[in-house]
DNA sequence: ATAATGACGTCGG
DNA sequence: TCCGACGCCATTA
């Protein structure tokens, strides 16, 4: 969804290009307690890859949920570690016992419904 | 045109 | 399970 003016996650005083805002409105779809990866947002886009999905995280992950992207493992970006956990720990997301990592296999969003 | 880079992923040891 | 090597894909140098 392409916005006329700047009024969300992009209010930024720049211009994104169309793969920036598909994926970050994908991020923002992503219910709380729930992650994507990296790759899965990829596929789910249909263009790029990880690594083009991290760029734009990188650039403008900022202005939307971040923490709700995590690498394939269940670990979050390297350097918000503790950051993330907070959130996790105030949205309930289900985490592997005694570790930093998202239980990918309970917390993992495909994308279609809320569940 | 070639090489390096990056909020990544998969495979083998 | 942990780690290093290699692969991927678009952007930058």
């Amino acid at each position: 969804m392409v916005e006329p003016h700047p009024s969300g996650p992009e209010a930024d005083g720049e211009a994104v290009d169309e793969y920036t805002e598909e994926v970050l409105s994908v991020v923002e779809r992503i219910p709380p307690g729930r992650v994507m990866s990296y790759g899965d947002i990829a596929e789910y886009v249909g263009r790029g890859g990880p690594r083009q999905v991290g760029s734009v995280m990188s650039r403008w992950g900022g202005g939307v949920p971040w923490w709700r992207v995590v690498r394939a493992d269940g670990r979050p970006a390297e350097g918000h570690l503790v950051r993330a956990r907070s959130h996790y720990a105030a949205e309930a997301t289900p985490m592997r016992p005694g570790s930093d990592r998202v239980d990918m296999r309970e917390a993992r969003w495909d994308g279609g419904s809320e569940d």
